[in-house]
DNA sequence: TAATTGACATAAC
DNA sequence: TGTTATGCCAATT
């Protein structure tokens, strides 16, 4: 619905993310500047699979790097393979070397 | 219009 | 150290 919301923001950033890397919904509420919107960020996620092109929401987890949202792809196995073909390790939903495929949008990402 | 919810985060106990 | 409680911003009902 509306292309200029919050939720642009926050796809826009999500897009961003390479492949074999990984955020979180804090880092990218507070790279947009609203540091307290991390729970709007995982609701812009819900509403993503409406939004082309197709954003890699399953490379945004939880500051744990807990997959919480992977039952919103359609297949909870479905993401849990993305990261994997991507070569994150996940196990259990879990990234195991999370702190290490950790992308940060504040300190990698370059705006144009 | 007001109140509640939510794929989180952080602080306190 | 683990669990509970409160806060944040935007959207939904």
């Amino acid at each position: 619905m509306e292309n200029d919301s919050f939720y642009e923001k926050v796809y826009w950033v999500v897009r961003q993310v390479p492949a074999g890397r990984v955020t979180t919904y804090g880092a990218i509420a507070a790279f947009l500047g609203t540091k307290g919107s991390s729970r709007v960020v995982g609701y812009a996620m819900g509403a993503s699979v409406h939004v082309l092109p197709r954003v890699p929401a399953h490379r945004v987890v939880n500051r744990t790097g807990l997959l919480t949202g992977k039952q919103r792809f359609g297949s909870p196995h479905l993401m849990q393979q993305l990261l994997e073909n991507e070569g994150i390790v996940v196990e259990d939903d879990q990234i195991k070397n999370f702190k290490e495929v950790f992308w940060d949008p504040a300190t990698e990402l370059i705006l144009p």
